[in-house]
DNA sequence: CTGAAAGCGCTTACAG
DNA sequence: CTGAAAGCGCTTACAG
């Protein structure tokens, strides 16, 4: 019926017949089985006829043998939060270097109902998933036991949930806050992430850490939560910016947050850093180019993406994970923050 | 050896022998099959079965026998570059709808070979990919059309390949470079996006459409080409303020390459909008939290990931396709755009 | 040691 | 009309 006759795919069967040998000895000269053993000659003969056919395996077929998808999956709840960018590139990377796919997916996006998701990826579609953001609830961590589909947690850690790799958020918050504190500052206070999230309340606990450290008190009008948007920093900045008197530095959750603090400085009548010093968790590209440049904590986001995707890959489902990605961290200072004038 | 027993996972055989029907009985019963009729009180004790059990069934299985995967993959050059969020968000939505899952990859991110990565889709992974940005090249599209792997371009045209949806980028330059006439500017410079991009090129063509229109000439020296990244915005914007005189309008490619010139003009001592007014392609959040707000034009990107999706599922692989997305589209005027003082 | 055969969990053309 | 059987393309335990 069609002007194309829509050749056949090329199969084992195909390789085996134009090499004269069992489709098992092709299946075992491919995956390099240790105990096929065979003559040079053979093997190189399996080998052309590879070639000459361009054959490739059927990856559905292979993992319907052996119920292993060699994908991977990796939830997060929005794609337009430039960190899960670094995350997402590491954690590809990983599944690459390990000949697997990685499938990134966002539940809210796809206005997806977490229980279709998951059936969506259970049933041997990814051999694991990782879970990032809020949307790593305990409901789906349940599900996803029940299914037997491995996971593991992303930045993020859940009450009886313990399988999770994390940043070492705590400690950028003291870097950051502590870097305020050496310019002479003394108000320090804390644009916070929603209060339910768990990278949230570590920054939030190194910020106390630090200014405790200082010898200062943690003072609850320092200390406001937002979400980790740009219109949630700008709204908190606003109710910073109108305390009397209002604090001199602000250290701010994340850079999304920190680009509405510094619009609504300006808003408010505040030069930055003149007026107030800001700085940021996560060292992304744009803060280089924002007004005024934005002094920030770099971390190992892209590291923690390829990290947990290694351990999802090759820890026991049963196991606990409990790691802090050990890499780099270091402040990067530009010009929004300043010494307090004498 | 193992304490935990490791239940086996419930299958086809399992609802039909607790139904007491064939196993094509219960196929049938999932997938609708309006040729199966047994008395709907068989119907009833299939589907309490399946419920009892909780029974999934195994995609991997389905796909093999199917040849289906409902799967699609989404290749994009760069997740950091916000615009795609929009795209894939419109893209996964599409698909959800259809029951399919959706594999966003970047090729450049991952590290991979082209040809790798077509290998890791192809053969049965997918039922098609979309292809956006700068990795779909030629070479790609070939090697998908050998493999018989169904592909789209979006927002993208490539020589000789004639499968693509677009957004009216042309259109969109010329209601940005439109506005900036009708303020009164006459010196309108554009920085535009690499000259490979089609995207760049298109909305090129429309900035010389509109400018002509304005009965201007079309100047080379008002003319730099970028990449769509914030450092080559800057760069591009300070090779445009350092002519002499300078323009008074610049129409920038993209968002990214907005921030950058925002920086740039800073940079070199000049107000945006009093000395130089900026206007850039696509409304992302960020834009009204810049410094000035950015004028921008709004366009249907997300359509465009849905519409790009649905058009790929349904439209079999050996048609043309060639749609532009009608959506609307509109000129957000922020801050950065004012007229030209007389 | 090696190759033939079973089987992963489905769907659907086809025999009864 | 309906259910039993073949088969999708692999891998690997097992018989010879």
């Amino acid at each position: 019926m069609s002007a194309r006759p829509g050749r056949r795919r090329v199969t084992l069967t195909d390789v085996a017949s134009l090499a004269q040998v069992d489709r098992s000895v092709v299946s075992r000269v491919l995956s390099g089985d240790p105990r096929l053993n065979v003559r040079e000659e053979t093997r190189d003969r399996v080998r052309r006829a590879i070639e000459q056919l361009g054959y490739r395996p059927d990856p559905i077929a292979r993992s319907l043998r052996t119920r292993r998808a060699e994908a991977f999956g990796l939830l997060i709840p929005d794609f337009s939060n430039p960190v899960y960018a670094s995350i997402i590139k590491g954690a590809e990377a990983a599944a690459v270097r390990r000949g697997c796919v990685l499938m990134t997916g966002s539940l809210a996006g796809a206005g997806y109902e977490p229980r279709q998701y998951v059936d969506v990826l259970g049933r041997g579609r990814v051999d694991g998933v990782l879970l990032a953001g809020a949307d790593a609830t305990g409901e789906l961590v349940d599900q996803l036991q029940r299914l037997e589909v491995p996971w593991l947690l992303l930045n993020r850690r859940l009450p009886g949930a313990h399988r999770h790799v994390t940043l070492d958020d705590e400690r950028a918050a003291t870097l950051a806050v502590g870097h305020l504190v050496e310019l002479g500052h003394r108000r320090v206070a804390h644009l916070a992430g929603p209060p339910e999230a768990d990278t949230a309340q570590r920054r939030r606990a190194g910020y106390e850490r630090a200014v405790r450290a200082a010898g200062l008190q943690v003072r609850d009008d320092l200390l406001v939560a937002t979400d980790y948007t740009s219109t949630g920093g700008a709204a908190g900045m606003a109710e910073l910016m109108a305390l009397d008197p209002p604090p001199t530095a602000v250290f701010v959750a994340n850079v999304a947050a920190a680009v509405g603090a510094l619009y609504a400085a300006r808003r408010a009548g505040r030069s930055v850093p003149e007026d107030v010093s800001v700085v940021a968790v996560h060292d992304l590209p744009l803060a280089a180019y924002l007004e005024p440049p934005l002094t920030t904590v770099r971390m190992p986001v892209e590291e923690l993406g390829a990290r947990a995707l290694e351990l999802l890959a090759t820890t026991p489902p049963e196991s606990d994970i409990a790691e802090v990605i050990a890499g780099p961290m270091e402040l990067v200072i530009r010009g929004s923050t300043a010494p307090l004038p004498a």
